[in-house]
DNA sequence: GTGACAGGTAGGAGATTTCCTACCTATAGT
DNA sequence: ACTATAGGTAGGAAATCTCCTACCTGTCAC
């Protein structure tokens, strides 16, 4: 049938208001929207901690830009960095990586189901709630 | 005088150069740095597909606005429309999710150790690059 | 101390994103 | 045919992002 009622919308349920202020999580997901982050983020998982210059070396871009980037994931709590000498050490900070893993989780089943060419499966799901 | 012949840098080591053209993973990454379009991709979830107007009920924007947030997740892959009547019912397409999953794998060591308090562990792992 | 080096901040140009209002197309019902 | 509904496109304002050059701070070497 139709629905309940006409769209009332806004009323009845919750609504989503972006919010001023930057949730945790939004940085985190924000920070990977860049394909410069998220080799920063590989490249401090296979080679370990390193100053910036070795990490900037990768980067066709100058100083101040790169430094920008290693704020954003500082930022984002993805990377720390420890002073040594003159230099500073980034290091990779995977546990809000964790957080985004958890968000993708409840999908698993989803694309589990169209890769194993399960399209029964998936539309019995979806159709769980009609 | 800035030229920068003292910087080994960009001769040796792949240089990376942020392509003119988004790639694919690029589009789903992107994509999901809103919060905005997470939470589409949440309600059809655990809504199941559903026309426009019942997902945009849900967010405080024009219903313009809404509408050039389902295009990047039509464009990045995560999302498809069909026609239904004058309506058209959108539906989850997770199997781009399960390349952001892959990508994030190589990282789960990490914060495993760092969630279980393990950070000698840690170490020995960043450490063997020698 | 002076100078070189590592890396950050300041401020701005240009591109992109995000939102808006106004308008268009397609379908359904009368 | 006419009107209302569903949802998209067009174009533009404002905010944000990404990059730059110029400059500043802190540390090592002399």
């Amino acid at each position: 049938m139709n629905t309940t009622h006409t769209e009332r919308a806004d009323a009845d349920p919750p609504v989503m208001r972006v919010s001023a202020v930057q949730q945790p999580e939004d940085r985190v997901f924000a920070a990977l929207a860049s394909p410069v982050r998220r080799e920063v983020l590989r490249l401090l998982r296979v080679q370990g901690p390193q100053p910036v210059a070795e990490l900037a070396a990768h980067f066709a871009m100058a100083r101040p830009s790169f430094s920008e980037h290693l704020k954003v994931l500082r930022e984002a709590g993805l990377a720390s960095e420890t002073k040594v000498g003159r230099q500073r050490l980034y290091q990779l900070e995977a546990v809000p990586l964790h957080e985004v893993q958890e968000w993708l989780g409840p999908f698993e089943q989803f694309w589990r189901a169209k890769l194993a060419g399960l399209s029964a499966l998936l539309d019995s799901l979806e159709d769980d709630e009609s």
